[in-house]
DNA sequence: TGTGATAAAGGTCAAAGATAGTCAAAAGCA
DNA sequence: TGCTTTTGACTATCTTTGACCTTTATCACA
């Protein structure tokens, strides 16, 4: 696949945060490192930097401003309250597929099941007449999230 | 008999799935090598790399964008192809549930599988203000289906 | 020492660019 | 004449870019 500079941006964050639970980073240096603008640097992180993957970003303006990208903790039952929460409100596409993804990474789900929620979430299953995917996928998700609470501890997966 | 241009494109993505199970392509790139408009190649798409032939297609629109075809492994199984049959109508709660039973059943699913399943179909997930449940529930499951002959594992993790 | 100006960060947002999807009309063909 | 193929206008989605905004540290200087 013909990666985008944004994925280059974000295998090279990635990385960086393999052996700890946090870097911290230059949006200035890192553009000029990658050849881009300043902002292109928020736009990788606000794509795929986020809460629903695991992630926390803290930053500081002003002279020796930086970015701190946060690699959040494991504790699953907060993850599945948190969870629950976001199904309040509408999830697109990529928010839901995000939000699977983090519960296959905590281990809340197996990889097959996560390729099925993901099938069941995506714009061809949820294509409707009334442009309602993002409600009914948040549906959806909460649905699954609260099967998962009720199973939690009584499948080994 | 005249080959026509989407036979020879046909022809084209046919031959690159010899050696593998899917391939990425670029649409624009595509029609520019046969010189035809873009659109021929969802044309070529939609009418010979369907689920019936055993071909699902994934894309991403924007920037580095693609195509992925991709050979299914399970399309031989005959309940599979059937049940796809069945998403083409609206389904039920309880015909959907029949279905989801069905699969695990024969051990397409997990009961895991069947239970996340289930409550990604029921009434409270699919709740929606002009009563398309039925409509969505078999789109839901129709996608699901396709993942499912798409893969040949059983389970992992 | 207090303070206000300035420079050096990072943030936001919308426009432009790059892909792919849809649909229906036009063209071709059996 | 009726099905299949070809075309292109319009739409949807993701990425890249840049102008403008906000925050903060620091330094000059009263």
């Amino acid at each position: 696949m013909n990666k985008s500079i944004s994925d280059l941006i974000e295998e090279f964050i990635m990385s960086s945060l393999d052996d700890d639970d946090f870097i911290e980073l230059s949006r200035n240096d890192l553009a000029k490192f990658f050849s881009c603008v300043p902002s292109q640097i928020n736009y990788v992180l606000n794509t795929r930097f986020t809460p629903n993957r695991g992630f926390v970003i803290e930053s500081q303006r002003g002279g020796s401003g930086y970015i701190k990208v946060i690699k959040m903790q494991n504790n699953n039952n907060n993850f599945l309250k948190n969870a629950l929460e976001l199904t309040h409100n509408p999830l697109n596409l990529m928010q839901g597929n995000q939000l699977v993804e983090e519960f296959c990474n905590r281990q809340l789900l197996t990889n097959r099941e996560q390729a099925l929620l993901k099938s069941a979430i995506n714009v061809k299953a949820l294509n409707n007449p009334i442009n309602m995917d993002n409600v009914i996928r948040s549906n959806i998700l909460k649905q699954v999230i609260l099967e998962l609470m009720k199973r939690e501890d009584k499948d080994e997966l």
